[in-house]
Order: structure tokens, then sequence, then C-alpha cells
DNA sequence: CGCAAATTTGAAATCGTTCAAATCGGGTGG
DNA sequence: CCACCCGATTTGAACGATTTCAAATTTGCG
């Protein structure tokens, strides 16, 4: 069911009534699976329906004079391209990173769950601005962050993020990008980000084997990387009812 | 009234019923004045309003690690801070750049607003939407394009955006900034702006005098900052009710 | 086992930074 | 009206982070 860490997602970020939980179980949608490197919308495509990150991982992927720019990633429980709904003209791609199970939700089911619920439109307006304040941030580390900082403060994100849908364990958490996808992420070459990374390690910050990458001395990672977590903007509270508990860590 | 350029605006992205511009028109408001580097919303604060930019011009600004960094910019008929109305807590700044008013219109009455016009809540979401699409063109600029490039797309966005607000006359534009707020915003040293924008200037791209900027050659500027306005999400087509067609080009 | 992709290494080249100082320009007070 | 001052722009030169190029090594997969 897509809506499962959707929810759970939605809890740490707002906060659900039990009718707006109801309504979410209900969604009807479709499922496929895309495999690493495929798109799951294109420049220039038109949605019809919104993407629920079931498993895996997906990114958006702008190409700027030949150079791929990955914009942002998601995991589990995320909906990269709610946007379409008010935006449908996609202005860049969105892909997966490995394999991944996606569900899909047309937008006319959205639609009528929005106009009937101010709170889950509250919710899911919300996601779309916690969206927005991750880019934020990530203008803030590519313009402002030096490659070492810049490479730390992406596995800071997405464990902060990962974590909030139990796909953390053990500090260690799936990312099934090369460093070719790292590089294209911080605006670094392959060879630097090579380095950067064996620097990470050097400094006993992180353990990387593929796909995992486990985050050793946490607060020194999160002091070089200059990271703190306020701009996701999570509450830490628990709704009013429960969201997926599961903590699948493959994929 | 806040309305004028909001209205103009809106028109562009969306198209307006004659119920929602009258809707607007009527809204309730207060105006300040701010002066050049004054803060409008503060890291940290909760806002209980939202700002429409009436004239002049604001930035959104972060500090890392002792470095600001510049995050986007707003000008006339811009809402900076809706966002607040579903995530109240700023994580960011936001500042003027040389004098601006600035209209502040209560988050209560927005909220009644947008319960009451579901065309408007599309409007209003589409904006945020727009904004976040442009953070990701920003992602884009500071990760992928070469100082010069990066220096010509600002200039490049700054005049399409105005142009929908008719702030651009004869190719020509107010932007209060100084070489060292351009060097934040780009992610690179005064030193460097100042270089890269002396060779804009020698190729014949751009003339500059503070406050203005004259656009030359557009296309060819056009190209070489990599730019193409698909991201702003114009429409091009005129809406059912007249926003302001005021001219003014100070502020 | 063998190929292709991903990681790693080295060395040279580059773009952009830093530091430091000179010049320009606009506004203020005398 | 002029002298002065401060912030902004400009210049030069040395330095440094990151890129590029090219090749070697490792890893994963069929």
């Amino acid at each position: 069911m897509p809506s499962q860490k959707l929810i759970q997602r939605l809890q740490a970020v707002v906060g659900l009534s039990e009718s707006d939980c109801y309504a979410l179980t209900s969604m009807p949608y479709t499922v496929r699976e895309f495999r690493d490197g495929e798109y799951i919308l294109r420049e220039g495509d038109r949605a019809s329906q919104c993407a629920v990150v079931m498993s895996g991982f997906l990114f958006r992927e702008k190409t700027i004079g030949g150079r791929a720019q990955i914009l942002s990633l998601y995991i589990a429980g995320d909906m990269p391209d709610v946007h379409t709904l008010h935006l449908p003209l996609m202005d860049h791609d969105l892909r997966s990173a490995g394999p991944s199970t996606i569900g899909f939700v047309p937008h006319s089911f959205l639609r009528g769950l929005l106009t009937s619920s101010p709170s889950l439109t509250h919710a899911i307006w919300r996601e779309t601005l916690i969206d927005a304040a991750i880019y934020r941030e990530w203008v803030a580390n590519l313009g402002a962050r030096d490659a070492l900082a810049r490479v730390a403060h992406m596995f800071c994100e997405i464990a902060a993020r990962a974590e909030v849908v139990g796909l953390v364990k053990n500090s260690e958490f799936y990312l099934p990008f090369t460093q070719q996808n790292i590089a294209y992420a911080c605006g670094l070459s392959v060879v630097h980000v090579n380095r950067t990374i064996q620097e990470l390690r050097r400094r006993g910050l992180i353990e990387r084997e593929r796909p995992m990458v486990k985050l050793l001395r946490r607060e020194e990672l999160e002091r070089v990387a200059e990271f703190t977590p306020d701009y996701l903007h999570l509450r830490g509270e628990k709704g009013h009812c429960k969201g997926g508990t599961g903590t699948q860590l493959q994929r």
C-alpha cells in the first residue's frame, strides 16, 4: 500500500486526523517497478497522477549544457511530484536510482481529497513547502559550503529524512548512488567526490559500502557538514493515527 | 494597494476569475516601508501575516558558517512568505535590498480566502510551487554553471520576472544589489563577481549603472546564461480581470 | 571467467579565492 | 562649494580548491 510510509511521514510533519488517515488508506493506486536510471517523468511531460515512493530511491535531475545536475532525492513515503497537481508541465526529469517501487494516485482522486479535507490540503501543501525548504538548503549547500561539507551535508540530510520513515538502522541506510551520482548532486567532479569520501572515511565519519552508508561520530559529522535539521521541519510529535512501523532496510 | 501587481502577476501565471480579483482587491492590509538591509523576517520568527511586495526588492538569506548565502529574490507582486501560512517558523531571513514598500495581509484573512475559493488556493499554491521551481533552477545554477553563466543567468531571471509585472523598460530594470550581494547570491567572491561583470560588459551583454541593469543582445546573453524561462511557468495568456498596468521603474 | 562499470591514483591545468591596496563615487558637514 | 569619508568598485598577484585528463585497479554481474 503506498499510503503506509506516506502516512508515517505525514504524521512526522503535521499529524493527521483519523479520517484523514482513513481517506489516505483508501486511495486508489497502481503500482509500478522501476529499474536503475529509469525515468518516472521527463522534462516536458504532463502528469495526470502523482507518484508515491513505496520503496527505493528517486531523484530529480536537470541537464544543463550537457552536464546533469541532481536537484533533490526522494525516499519511501515521499511524493516527489505532488506539484504536478498545480503545475502539470515537468521542467525537469524524475528518475529512479537503483530499483524502486512506485504507487501512482490519479490527480482526480487527490483533487477530490483535497477539496473535501482542508487539513489534508494543509498537510500536502506543507509537504510541497518542505520540499522547497530543502531546495533552499541545497542552494546554500552548493553556494556556501566546500566539497567536504557539501557531501557530508547530503549524507546528514538523507539520514535525517530516512529516520523519519524508519529506514535507518544502526546509523546505516540505503543509498544506491554511485560516486558519479553524488558528483552530479553536489556539483563536483567524480574524482573530487572520490577524494572527499576518502577524507570522510579517513576522519572516521562515515563508512561506505554500496549501497549502504553508515554514519559514525554523528555530532562531528554534522559539525563538519554544518548540518542543522530545522529546515526539514520535522515535528517530533505523534499524530492521531498510526502509520506503518516497518523498518525495512533494503531499498 | 498591495493587490495591484500581485493580481498582475497571478494573471500571468494562472488567470483569475472576476470574483477572485474582487476578493484580492478587498484584502485588508497594513503597509510598512523598509530600508536597505532591514529584516522583514528573521530565522526563528513565527509569522502571522504574509508580505506582499508593493515596490522595491526583497531577498531571502541564510547564513552558513559566517558566510551569507542569498537564496532568492522578490520584486513587486511577489508574496515571498506565503509559505508561512503552512510553515510559520522561518528557517532563514527575509530582507530588503534598497528601500521597499511591503503590504502585510493577516494569515487569518488569507486562510478564509483560501477555504472559500478553490481557484485562489490553486493560484496561491501554484505560486509557492513556482517559487520551488525557481530554487531548483538555482540549485542547477550553482551546481552546474561557471561564474559567467551564473551571473548572466541571474540577470536573465530577474528580467523575465520583472517583465511580467511591467518593471522592465527598454531592456532596463531596477536591481539594488551591490557586487557583494551578487556574490552572496551566486556563491562567488566579490572580486570574481567584479571581473565577471566586467566580462559581461566587455562582451556587450549588459550595462550596469547602479541601481539599474540593462540587457543588451538578449539572445546572446541568454545563450551565455543557458537561460530558458520555462521553469518560471509563465503562461503568456491573459486572464479575466485587469491587474495594474503601471510601468514604474524606480524601486 | 570475463567484461563493463565504478573506484582509485597521479599529475597538470584552471577557475575562482584571498589578500592587499588603489581608485571611484556619493553624501555630509563645515 | 569644497573637503572629507565611507562604502563600493577595481586592480594585481599569489595561492588554493577543484577540475581535467589519463591510466590503473577493483568490483559486480552475466
